[in-house]
DNA sequence: TTTATATCTCTACATTTGTAGATACATACT
DNA sequence: AGTATGTATCTACAAATGTAGAGATATAAA
């Protein structure tokens, strides 16, 4: 099952520094966050506190009374239906939609459109032997 | 500019109406709604009430007392912004990452991985006739 | 012309989210 | 042993979001 917690932003951009480091405290993620925005401690440590309710990290290790938290579920266990309601919401659905504004956005390199290119490639030889050709 | 308006998720699915639409009445939006959770006119019409504050939609037309809401700003100038956070937040702002998640999901079939492969192909040829050759 | 009906408007409220201060406290110095 | 400091805990609150009922009212039907 594709584990149906929901969280916010917020909540999302400290998952993304424990998907990252694997395990950390709260003062070190709140580091790690104010590089991008300018929130006190008490604010992360508040998210990190919903996370914990939501059970989506779990207190790893504990030096001292210093607590070190790490994720509980996977990214790739979050995102499937996030893409899928994400797609659904500003693409109409629609992957080519997706991929051309991703091509819009991102300014790939041809190195990594080639490796997209053989991501393609692959599937392609997965559907042709099996059920959808 | 890239329009800096901020949506939730019910306002994107009214949205998305909308956009398929074209132009659609209160009522008519709670219609399409109703076929994928189970509102009231009420809720909907808030929701509609918000994007017109928000400046996301305009009254378009008007028959009898209902009122046709359409679209005033293109699904394209919202989902740049948006899915750079998305891809951020869901995916380490890793491109490869989204895309393999995407063929993990959606099950494409040849045809549909051979247009992706044509755009892929497409903007590997604009590259190398510019700057990040 | 009265009445019924569909639609709009207004008001309300619980929940979630972002934000942070105040305070307690355990551990590391001096 | 006493004190300073870094962490944790608790409490709070405004704004955004999802949700909907009550009541007003214009138009259509009788």
């Amino acid at each position: 099952m594709t584990s149906d917690i929901k969280l916010s932003e917020f909540e999302l951009d400290v998952m993304n520094i424990l998907w990252q480091v694997g395990k950390a405290s709260a003062p070190e993620v709140h580091e790690k966050i104010k590089l991008d925005k300018d929130v006190s401690y008490s604010t992360v440590k508040t998210i990190i506190d919903r996370l914990e309710q939501k059970a989506a990290i779990t207190r790893a290790d504990q030096q001292g009374r210093t607590i070190y938290y790490a994720p509980a579920v996977e990214r790739e266990a979050l995102s499937p239906p996030l893409l899928k309601g994400f797609l659904k919401r500003m693409f109409a659905g629609d992957p080519h939609k997706m991929v051309a504004q991703l091509l819009a956005n991102e300014q790939l390199n041809n190195n990594e459109i080639e490796q997209l290119e053989n991501m393609l490639a692959a599937q392609k030889a997965k559907n042709t032997n099996s059920t959808n050709k």
